[in-house]
DNA sequence: GGCCGGCTCCGTGCCGCCACATAGGGGAAA
DNA sequence: TTTCCCCTATGTGGCGGCACGGAGCCGGCC
């Protein structure tokens, strides 16, 4: 625990949500708040100019979504921890999120004082799970979906409510190629049913890839 | 306007966005917080002990969503002016909170000062609507959708990426009734195929019926 | 060069979904 | 009471997705 004051940048695209954390974390004292950001293109440029010790960043936000900003962020500034808020528990992401090097995740429907608690943890060097993410990180063991580059090209057109036929011109594919790349995605994300694929494609567009 | 101060309520499930509301409008002069719910049920319940002037109404809750909360709150408190606030401007959800009764309109991810604004609109008499959401209404000839009780049972089924085989068995139904109440959901929204049937359900559901 | 994985295409039988239409029972409003 | 809507259920013909199979092409890696 540093004797000088920790500072933390806020990334979210909701100002609201901005002003109820700023606010709150300005209350706690050793907090300083030195940047926001409202999508991942500012909080990088803002990381050029100062660096803080913590950033709490949504995973949800428009333009490269948060999975993508965390990797990212963990490459060029390792030391800097982060911390992923969001609405919702699903274990795909948080397990993803760990992945790409996030050492917090707390939900925004929990209390708020659960995130000055996660900032102090991983500040000490700990990890810190909202109540909830832990059963979705014992339930997702599932590691990583992998999919190729036409499989989400594919996928993010089954996300748009096309039909394979649809998506085959799309693309300029025969149907059947379509199909099969289908069928690829549901064995390799575990999916039965193709509306169970078209809600997974939907969800995953909804957080940002 | 009132000599007294304005006696506000917040319905919101995220303690977040509620912190944010309340350090915000904490600060405006003439405006007093009275009560806070997470839900449409403690809303309700908070409203038999104390009427406000104004309710901030997140339009996306667990449990009972915020277009049949303002309709219930509209019926019992018409005095009472209620602003929508949301994450999303869908067209569908704005028209309908009008007709339900909402007064105001704001977008959670607008400048927090819109929120001070639509409060003195609202209780000058004046309907408020956040930039962006006008273009909504003028592209939202949609009326409503206006799905029946069972018809949202089923979609909400088919948003867990359920077959109609599945929901069939789960709502003790023949899969020809729930293929039919498919059917009629798909007239009402105009959505062709079941993919997009499928995508609208998950979004719907995403961002709280 | 040989091997492997991704991308493309195809056949076939099966099952589920789609669109059209019909129809009886029940409840609520006019 | 009559009317209207909702919920329920069913028939039929057609189309689309599913799961199983095989196969040729290409680029990277050993």
């Amino acid at each position: 625990m540093e004797a000088s004051r920790v500072k933390l940048m806020l990334v979210d695209d909701h100002p609201l949500v901005r002003d109820g954390l700023r606010l709150r974390l300005a209350t706690v004292p050793g907090f300083e708040i030195i940047a926001e950001a409202d999508d991942g293109v500012a909080a990088l440029a803002a990381l050029e100019r100062q660096e803080p010790d913590v950033v709490l960043m949504d995973i949800a936000m428009p333009g490269a979504n948060g999975i993508e900003l965390v990797k990212k962020l963990h490459e060029l500034y390792p030391q800097v921890q982060v911390i992923m808020l969001t609405m919702h528990d699903q274990p795909q992401y948080v397990v993803e999120a760990f992945r790409q090097g996030a050492r917090g995740y707390v939900l925004k429907d929990s209390p708020a004082q659960e995130i000055v608690a996660a900032i102090h943890a991983v500040m000490a060097g700990k990890r810190y799970y909202s109540a909830g993410v832990a059963d979705a990180l014992a339930a997702g063991a599932t590691p990583a979906p992998l999919l190729t580059q036409r499989e989400q090209e594919v996928l993010a057109l089954i996300a748009e409510g096309r039909s394979s036929k649809e998506i085959a011109s799309s693309l300029n594919l025969s149907v059947r190629t379509v199909e099969t790349h289908r069928l690829n995605i549901k064995r390799k994300c575990e999916l039965e049913g193709s509306s169970a694929l078209v809600k997974f494609a939907v969800e995953r567009k909804w957080t940002g890839l």
